[in-house]
DNA sequence: AATCATATGGACAAATTAATCCTTATCCTA
DNA sequence: TAGGATAAGGATTAATTTGTCCATATGATT
């Protein structure tokens, strides 16, 4: 596993819930699992943009910070849940308010990006 | 300027949010000039581990997305201030949701993040 | 003139995160 | 047996973000 060289900030809040949630598609699966989108596959096919890899890859991480638990089922096909712990849904609300927050200002944030000639195009989207 | 090659997500809320205040130093800085640390020179004292230099270039960017205002005054020595912009104030609650989260989380995240043998250390701080 | 405090930003290097490619494994179905 | 669907993760590269070093500029102070 990767470690970091330089020490991480966790006496500060904002960096607490940033190492949680921080992932580029960590919100995403989150919001998935929180809707019943419990596979692996289906939340690949919910997020378009992300591999299958990058996914299991978030979903190590949300399960070793106890976000998600994960629930392995016998029989055909291969089937594998994750469901969100109370841990996990705890956080709904943090990420309800940056969702909103985004919402409600997609379309300014969105010219500025623009004019700064940054690459805009397609993005996660919500289950 | 650096522009990116993978187009970026601006049509997922939580995207648009960590667009604007997802750099390492954003929130922190944000708190600061919220509490009237306004000047870059004293932001710098108040985060110790972040340089000037990091610091101008996060201002640039919360500038150019509007959250704050830059005011430059005549006199010696050189004198600027930093103020939120009613734009930025509506990031307040959204941080403070991130910040509250974080601090009744901590002890359990930095747990974890111990056991993977993570490096955990001195961290940005709260002005 | 030299120096200090403040602010700004270019050029580059280092660190971190995300993405890609590929392999393994299970169990059914044809 | 071969092949498809599902899941997991190693190894590597690409992309992005942070950080360092240094140069410039202003106006006072010594």
């Amino acid at each position: 596993m990767y470690v970091n060289k330089i020490p991480q900030a966790l006496d500060y809040g904002v960096s607490v819930t940033m190492k949680v949630i921080g992932g580029k598609w960590k919100p995403c699966i989150i919001d998935c699992i929180a809707n019943g989108i419990n596979r692996p596959a289906d939340i690949r096919k919910a997020i378009k943009h992300a591999s299958l890899r990058v996914i299991n890859h978030q979903l190590t991480e949300l399960l070793a910070y106890e976000v998600v638990s994960k629930q392995t089922y016998q029989g055909y096909p291969l089937r594998v849940e994750y469901k969100l712990t109370t841990f996990g849904k705890t956080l709904l609300s943090v990420i309800e308010a940056m969702q909103k927050w985004g919402d409600a200002h997609a379309e300014k944030v969105a010219e500025i990006a623009m004019k700064r000639n940054e690459n805009i195009g397609a993005a996660p989207s919500r289950p």
